[in-house]
DNA sequence: TTGAAAGCGATACCAC
DNA sequence: GTGGTATCGCTTTCAA
């Protein structure tokens, strides 16, 4: 239990003033080398550290990002985890903390964030196209940045994967194989009706991919996240594009059911029939066997959305704050669900 | 960007002083039903909402829980998403918040935590049998509740499953099914190597049941995370302990992998041989086929372990805090991968 | 049952 | 370059 020491302390050692330890802690205003040092030792001697309420009573200024987290209200739980470890990972570089908040509290997480001044600022995961929590941003004291897009975006950062060029990727690497009749297996019914927008941005790419390419499309929905679920959907897309068809699959947990639907249905992935699944690239190599995949690039997402909200919080430094959408590139990766065919 | 009010303004509205409208909301002393209304009215009419940073200040609590995240240090990424949702859950339920911060951190997370002074207690995740933060520990002016046991333990409040009790269970369900030789998958070397003891108390509670029926056991490793380290100790675990013995997987990521191994070795889980797995429920369950499990139980360790931490923060009420070491009893589920037998 | 006022531990303005 | 001091918004004694 040791003592807790304040600037006063240090001050008293080091015989300065309170607020020169202040100067010297924030740097902002120049202090002779001479007393600096003397501050800088009375600190290391007492490991003085600052008082976090008192510094953001003062300054206004918690050095604190909020950030609200779908636990459970996501498809893929999985694919959260690098997105909360890259986004403390950027706060932490620039001596800011995260404060986790589960989206299950709804809008009221952000009213309490900002009226409670609990941080400087807030992420905001897992946008629905209409997301209820989007009006009440707008009355916050603190910059909101959305990973994910609403359908109306008007006056707010968003960043996100571009799902229109990742469905025109996976079609590319399809038709590169020799497919001509391609089937998409839709997202799963609960991922659809919580109205995410990138199904729809997704399938926008598929469409203009294959339009451009001339090749012949079918989208095979719903699709139930269970072994049946996968079997029938299987059955259907063969059955639909035909048993030689490319498949897409946009969802990180159906990609396995439909690689072991396809090997009971005797199709051979990468022989007979081609996948593409859109999941991290972790989850696309630790199946069997290791998918071709358009990749979320959650740490580029995160980096972004970090960046962007940092950004928003100096508007000084580092130019102005972009504003509006953001879209980063996904990434194909061609492995064993793939044949050859040139590359896309 | 709503004004944002203060107590002040709220007493002013209310025609009562500051210090009321801070008894209204602590709730520490009586206020007449009259006064109380008029202030609740001024409250909701501005939709006050205190400061937490002059809150933390003034009371010396911050109503913060900081949580110590092992991101990418350990081997089942995957389990820690239901410890950081029940732990934030847990502390939602009392009006608590978690800051989320990485282990990667190391020991000056701690410092940094208590020192500024950021939170009133600190949840530490994923003990090391030496963890170098635990000497730390002592000098912080905030409980601290580590999920996981050190070797010294000594003066700690300590959380975790009862692996010894695991080991039991799976090797019971072993015997129970037939199986008079038993080979354990041990952990992969890199889990081994960062000493976590609860390694060797699974490993206990596996000879205890294997000398107490009276069979005979080997232990396989260590196993690398990967296809063919998944193979060749399947192949040293048949090789060892027969063609028809009973396997215990303590690992998640190892099962499917062991799975796939024993199929291309043509042994078929539950009929040939037997599998237990040590993992969550949810992952054995989404397994092919369903595997027999001994559950990680990481809600019940993380509701104990609030409990706890409450405890700890308030010596008062809910009775003394129960220092020392709590062990929560895992859950034997029977699934696709143990045949028939007498139930454990 | 209520109010006045002294802190809590920083920041940052105003002097010098 | 440095020091004094008002201030941030709340909690909590001390008085009434």
């Amino acid at each position: 239990m040791t003592q807790v020491f304040t600037s006063r302390d240090v001050a008293r050692i080091a015989g300065v003033s309170q607020s020169t330890v202040s100067y010297v802690m924030t740097g902002k205003r120049p202090i002779s080398e001479e007393t600096r040092k003397r501050v800088q030792t009375a600190i290391e001697q007492l490991t003085y550290q600052p008082n976090a309420g008192a510094r953001a009573l003062a300054s206004r200024r918690t050095r604190v990002i909020g950030l609200v987290v779908p636990f459970g209200e996501v498809s893929d739980p999985m694919g959260l985890l690098p997105f909360l470890e890259t986004i403390t990972e950027c706060a932490r570089a620039v001596d800011y903390d995260v404060l986790l908040v589960t989206a299950n509290e709804g809008a009221s997480a952000l009213t309490r964030l900002g009226g409670r001044s609990l941080c400087d600022a807030i992420v905001l995961m897992d946008i629905e196209a209409r997301d209820p929590r989007i009006p009440v941003i707008a009355a916050l004291r603190v910059p909101v940045i959305l990973i994910g897009v609403p359908d109306d975006a008007d006056g707010l950062s968003c960043v996100d994967l571009d799902f229109t060029e990742a469905g025109r990727l996976a079609v590319g690497e399809l038709v590169a194989a020799g497919h001509h009749r391609i089937a998409v297996i839709g997202y799963p019914p609960d991922v659809v009706s919580r109205e995410l927008n990138y199904v729809a941005r997704f399938q926008r790419g598929v469409d203009a991919a294959v339009t451009a390419a001339g090749v012949e499309s079918h989208l095979v929905q719903p699709l139930e996240r269970t072994r049946s679920g996968a079997r029938a959907a299987v059955a259907a897309a063969l059955e639909a594009a035909g048993e030689d068809c490319g498949l897409v699959v946009p969802n990180t947990v159906a990609v396995p059911h439909v690689l072991r639907a396809l090997a009971a249905a005797g199709r051979r992935p990468g022989r007979d029939v081609s996948v593409v699944g859109v999941c991290t690239d972790a989850a696309a190599e630790s199946m069997e066997p290791a998918v071709t995949n358009v990749s979320l690039e959650p740490r580029d997402v995160s980096r972004r959305a970090m960046r962007t909200l940092f950004a928003l919080l100096d508007p000084d430094v580092g130019g102005p704050p972009p504003s509006g959408v953001e879209l980063v590139v996904p990434r194909l990766t061609r492995r064993e669900t793939t044949g050859g065919g040139a590359t896309p």
